[in-house]
DNA sequence: GAGTTATGTTTTTTT
DNA sequence: AACATAACTC
């Protein structure tokens, strides 16, 4: 096997393959590589049995890409290693143990929107004012807690305040829910298979025996439950190699804890650490702005990511005038690079949040750029997708009465709160699901084409069945009906996901109905099945996270964008922010764009944001910097600590901590137009202080 | 029970 | 601005 084209570091982390072994490996430095090299290593040097490992990774593109690069190295061997998320590690567990864990074998898997369903429902039942405890809020509670491994028996030990009383009320009440309806949630996927593990040491013994070689990527991004899994698993051969970059952890609000590998050593006795400190990444330019913004974190470990590329181009920073122009000038450049020859998936745009994602959607299908947007509202939370889910899942499994409240009335059947209020008593007075509860009624000539459907479901192809639930449920025919761009655009989606099962059956040979379900219960993205290469790719930074492009955009550079305004309270907060920063900028391979927009549409109102800190811990000469000469921006005097003359005047020069140096042009009562010149160069503590200047 | 209007809320990030 | 929920008619 040839080794010629790795450096020392990741040679010697390719090799080393018995016992714990952590990789800190900075952006860029080739980790996939040293991954996938390892795997085959493993395989053809060291005859390990492709069954024998087990490669974790966070999200399901890096799954698959990590597959495909093996498949590349080993060919189909490379079918037979478990590569895949936690989760989707973990439903494999609890698909092969079910019964021990107490589920029915056609269990199903709720998304969070489902979640957060059955949390709504909940607290009507006890009665609690969603404004005053926060659906969302709880949720995020009773799921960081089963991410802790707190269980509700735990959780009522140290439930004090009042908000914490109804989480451990709510949180007991769900997971009987749950359990009643034959259905996990995405915590579920990593809970139950270390219940399963601890109260049976025969079966964990016997996935320890299966798994002898444990490779785990992103390991900074672990949470406690993972963490826990991954030792579990590993404890007998220990042979466990974790890969990652603490500088990159940017899952905490999801429980992740990146001391999980800040304490790998002290954790796994005699572990060995190897540093990836050369990127191959990008230019020289590029990687010094992310150390100058990565350093400002307190409390990190130095370290010395280096390029071998040269200097390259500097970095354009463009300040819009709102959210618009930032999406113009984006197309204006990325126009200008085609023209060049550069390729369409070459090129990304980032932002921080969804929402962002919005504009540049409309301008870009204006301005004619082909453009996909990866993550964000996937393919399977539509609403029509989502329907025709809960129609599947019901006649899979009956016990399921969130996909059944979902459905009952869609399309209407003249089923309302009362009937369904009827049947939710019903069932739970005899101790039944709902589906059985129904006896008579509309009710009934719903749970009859259920039945039918079911009947059906047992003699056609997964797709056949699609059309036949699209069919006698009157789902296609309302939709034709209603003859509006929305409809014909859900009725498109739909044939989309026909495509979809279509491509399912060719893949697997005819596919059941359960495999469908569960295969599908974890990806949110139609991505995978219909990627067409030459778009450019919008997405949000957490999404981009193990991905690289020539030309990288990040934009709303803000404060209160990114920053985030949830996040700008607590400096644990802050640095998690600028690590997600530093994935932004190390993303980019030849060329990156910082921009933001003065003015931004925020929840329907217009607000000013000065430039994000972010950019001022970029040294300026590796700026190249384009801003309009002549901006404006308008000031509420009440918003703004100044000196203690109010008389501004118009031709006045004033001096702003963020925008800088400008020129007042108009005053209309409390609020001023200002015209500033460039203001990035001096960034100070007091963000919100203009004061006047002699000039 | 369905449809319409008024009111309030949301947006951090994902499996 | 977009969306969800609540309140209000028919």
């Amino acid at each position: 096997m040839n080794l010629e084209t790795l450096n020392k570091e990741q040679k010697e982390a390719v090799m080393t393959t018995d016992g714990a072994l952590l990789i800190l490996a900075g952006a860029g430095s080739g980790k996939t590589r040293v991954l996938t090299t390892r795997i085959a290593y493993l395989i053809e040097e060291k005859q390990v049995s492709p069954h024998n490992i087990l490669a974790i990774t966070f999200t399901n593109k890096a799954a698959r890409e990590m597959k495909e690069r093996v498949s590349n190295l080993i060919g189909s061997m490379a079918q037979s290693i478990q590569i895949s998320t936690f989760h989707a590690f973990g439903l494999k567990i609890v698909r092969e143990n079910y019964d021990i864990l107490g589920y029915d074998k056609n269990f199903v898997i709720l998304d969070s929107e489902d979640s957060l369903t059955v949390i709504k429902r909940i607290m009507k039942e006890m009665n609690l004012d969603p404004k005053a405890y926060h659906p969302n809020a709880i949720k995020n509670k009773i799921s960081s807690s089963k991410n802790e491994l707190i269980s509700p028996e735990r959780y009522e030990q140290f439930a004090a305040g009042d908000f914490e009383k109804v989480v451990l009320e709510v949180y007991r009440r769900y997971q009987k829910t749950l359990k009643h309806n034959n259905s996990l949630d995405f915590d579920d996927l990593l809970v139950l298979p270390i219940e399963l593990f601890r109260k049976h040491k025969d079966v964990l013994e016997h996935y320890q025996d299966h798994y002898q070689y444990v490779l785990i990527d992103e390991y900074q991004d672990t949470n406690e439950a993972q963490y826990i899994l991954s030792k579990m698993i590993s404890s007998k051969y220990k042979n466990i190699c974790v890969v990652g970059d603490p500088d990159q952890s940017i899952y905490s609000w999801r429980g992740a804890n990146y001391r999980n590998i800040l304490n790998f050593e002290t954790d796994y006795k005699n572990a060995k650490t190897i540093l990836l400190e050369q990127n191959y990444r990008s230019t020289k330019t590029i990687l010094d702005a992310a150390n100058s913004v990565i350093k400002n974190n307190q409390g990190r470990k130095e370290k010395n990511l280096w390029s071998s590329k040269g200097e390259g181009d500097k970095i354009s920073y463009y300040r819009a005038y709102d959210e618009r122009d930032e999406a113009f000038y984006i197309i204006r450049e990325i126009k200008q690079l085609l023209k060049k020859g550069v390729k369409e998936q070459d090129i990304a745009v980032l932002y921080r949040t969804n929402a962002q994602s919005h504009i540049f959607e409309e301008e870009f299908l204006k301005a004619n750029l082909p453009f996909k947007i990866v993550g964000s509202i996937g393919f399977y939370s539509r609403k029509e997708i989502k329907d025709l889910m809960a129609y599947l899942r019901l006649i899979h499994n009956p016990k399921d009465n969130v996909s059944l409240m979902r459905i009952i009335n869609v399309p209407k059947r003249g089923i309302g709160l009362k009937s369904i209020q009827n049947l939710i008593e019903k069932a739970d007075r005899e101790n039944i699901s709902m589906y059985e509860a129904i006896d008579g009624g509309k009710e009934q000539s719903f749970k009859n084409v259920i039945e039918d459907l079911k009947k059906v479901s047992e003699n056609v192809t997964l797709t056949e069945l699609v059309d036949k639930i699209l069919d006698s449920t009157g789902y296609k025919q309302e939709l034709e009906s209603e003859k509006s761009l929305e409809a014909d655009i859900r009725l498109e989606n739909l044939e989309e996901f026909k495509s979809i099962t279509r491509a399912f059956e060719e893949a697997y040979g005819v596919i059941s109905l359960e495999d469908f379900l569960l295969e599908t219960s974890l990806v949110s993205d139609v991505e995978e099945y219909n990627n067409d290469p030459n778009r450019i790719s919008l997405m949000t930074i957490h999404s981009v996270k193990g991905l690289e492009f020539d030309y990288v955009f990040v934009t709303g550079l803000e404060e209160g964008i990114f920053p985030h305004f949830n996040s700008l309270m607590d400096s644990g907060g802050l640095e998690e922010e600028r690590r997600l920063c530093y994935v932004a900028i190390t993303r980019a391979r030849e060329k990156l764009y910082l921009l933001n927009a003065r003015k931004r549409m925020l929840f329907g109102k217009d607000q000013v944001n000065p430039g994000s800190r972010f950019l001022s811990e970029i040294d300026t000469s590796l700026l190249d910097i384009n801003t309009k000469e002549e901006p404006e921006a308008k000031i509420d005097k009440k918003d703004v600590l100044h000196d203690q003359d109010m008389n501004y005047e118009v031709g006045e020069y004033v001096y702003h901590d963020i925008f800088g140096m400008g020129r007042v042009v108009e005053i209309k009562g409390d609020l001023m137009s200002i015209a500033f010149k460039i203001g990035i160069k001096k960034l100070m503590k007091n963000h919100k202080s203009i004061h006047k200047v002699e000039e």
